[in-house]
RNA sequence: GCGGCCAUAGCUCAGUCGGUAGAGCGCCAGGUUGUGGUCCUGGAUGUCACGGGUUCGAGUCCCGUUGGUCGCCCCA
């Protein structure tokens, strides 16, 4: 096709699809102004060293997924593949990093990765977000998690999702682990699949969540962290389990989950689902408490997730209805000017309304149905003369004469 | 970055053994010069993704490219 088409990886939100992204984000907005989090904006592109720095450079987000430019003045800026970095960088750039502790932001838009496309993940998505910048109570966990399982709840997918979590530890505790791991999974290397031998060098904790069968196996046996963690961290997240159940909010442990990205420690928890394919996690996040240094501020403890709005929207039980207008139908040019003052009135009063910008009767008639109409208000020379409106309702096929002052009032 | 499958009308798809393109839905017009959604009648629409090859002849077979899709890697 020789038909210019959206680049790859990237498409167009129409109707259906807009209505499904739409209800993601501002379910996302309302509920979390709800826990108190302030909605903010920072730029789309950043300077490269933002994520470079934040992500940590082994990750392949950093090593292989990002949208890099030298701009014309030379500088290296980047589509940013994340909002957590660039939100960190923002509460440093702002100075906010000395009072208001702690500020809580919800932020929601268009992230970049330049990786193969399917199912669920495109190289331009979307994500909802919330971060709690300057809290290192258990708590503040706890909330946030609670947050995202409620805007889970209204938009009717908790159902099918289960929240699992986990801990990473603090740094001692993560130490001592992956020591551990890595003789334990150095003592099998022969049987390990060949990622895996990779991951032994690169990210052993990755091993956890493989996919291999064999590898599996191996993972069934491999020490956990429980048994590694201080007694500061063994608290912290026992604090965090007991939260949740206050807040009612169940959750499966699941001592392999681990983070992608190098900043975590502590908590670390997924919303996953089994309907998506092998995108399975809808919702992801937990603890990093050296992301702000790393942007030059102050060390700031920071909790937070990030939820993929194409996966959301994918899962929502039904597509949002589109909204349904009243048509306002003049017949004959004397009714012109009558109808467009009834429009406005309309339109004043709350009312969705359309008028066609041609057509007969018969025409606009099929218009007003097209666009989903529930209405049709005509207006004629008849109907002008008597101060009256012919009230037609589309559902049910009736139609009655009906006062013009009143139409509004009739359709509000 | 790697592998499987796929690409025909706006949409969903048929197209036999290689013989010059089809259906349903949708769209347009009429049946009805003041009434839609139902019904009836008629109509339009394709570089068969793109490029090359085999052949008298390719939507059909072969190669490549692009795109989609599913999986791996990784991730939301």
């Amino acid at each position: 096709m020789t038909a210019l088409q959206p680049a790859r990886g990237t498409r167009d939100l129409i109707g259906e699809d807009f209505r499904r992204h739409h209800k993601v984000a501002e379910t996302a907005r309302r509920i979390s102004a709800l826990y108190g989090f302030e909605e903010w904006a920072t730029p789309i592109f950043e300077d490269t060293r933002v994520f470079s720095r934040g992500l940590g450079d082994t990750s392949d987000v950093v090593s292989k997924e990002m949208y890099t430019f030298t701009d014309r003045g030379g500088e290296s800026v980047t589509l940013r593949p994340e909002a957590t970095a660039g939100l960190c960088r923002a509460l440093v750039s702002n100075g906010l990093t000395q009072s208001n502790l702690p500020r809580k932001v919800f932020y929601t838009g268009p992230m970049f990765r330049y990786e193969r496309p399917q199912k669920g993940r495109y190289r331009q998505f979307h994500q909802i977000d919330i971060e709690v910048m300057g809290a290192a109570e258990p708590l503040s966990d706890a909330e946030v998690i609670a947050c995202g399982w409620h805007i889970l709840q209204e938009l009717g997918v908790a159902a099918a999702t289960v929240l699992e979590i986990n801990t990473l530890g603090d740094t001692p505790s993560r130490d001592a682990y992956r020591a551990a791991l890595i003789a334990y999974f150095s003592a099998h290397r022969d049987a390990l699949s060949h990622d895996s031998r990779v991951r032994l060098e690169k990210n052993p904790l990755r091993i956890l969540d493989s996919k291999d069968e064999t590898d599996r196996a191996i993972v069934a046996g491999a020490p956990t962290i429980a048994a590694h963690l201080t007694p500061e961290a063994a608290e912290f997240y026992g604090s965090v389990r007991r939260h949740l159940d206050r807040f009612g909010v169940p959750f499966r442990e699941n001592p392999r989950i681990v983070r992608g990205l190098d900043y975590y420690s502590h908590t670390a928890f997924e919303f996953v689902t089994d309907q998506l394919g092998a995108q399975g996690t809808v919702m992801g996040g937990g603890r990093y408490n050296g992301l702000v240094e790393e942007m030059g501020g102050p060390p700031t403890p920071c909790v937070g997730w990030a939820a993929g709005v194409e996966r959301l929207a994918m899962l929502l039980p039904e597509a949002p209805p589109a909204p349904r207008p009243v048509a306002v139908i003049p017949v004959g040019e004397a009714a012109e000017a009558p109808a467009l003052d009834l429009l406005q009135a309309l339109r004043r009063a709350g009312v969705t309304a359309e008028i066609g910008y041609r057509g007969n009767l018969k025409r606009r008639m099929e218009r007003a149905n097209r666009i989903g109409a529930r209405a049709a208000v005509i207006l004629g020379d008849e109907e002008i003369a008597a101060g009256v409106a012919q009230l037609r309702d589309l559902d049910a096929g009736t139609q009655e004469k009906v006062p013009l002052a009143e139409v509004p009032g009739r359709l509000a």
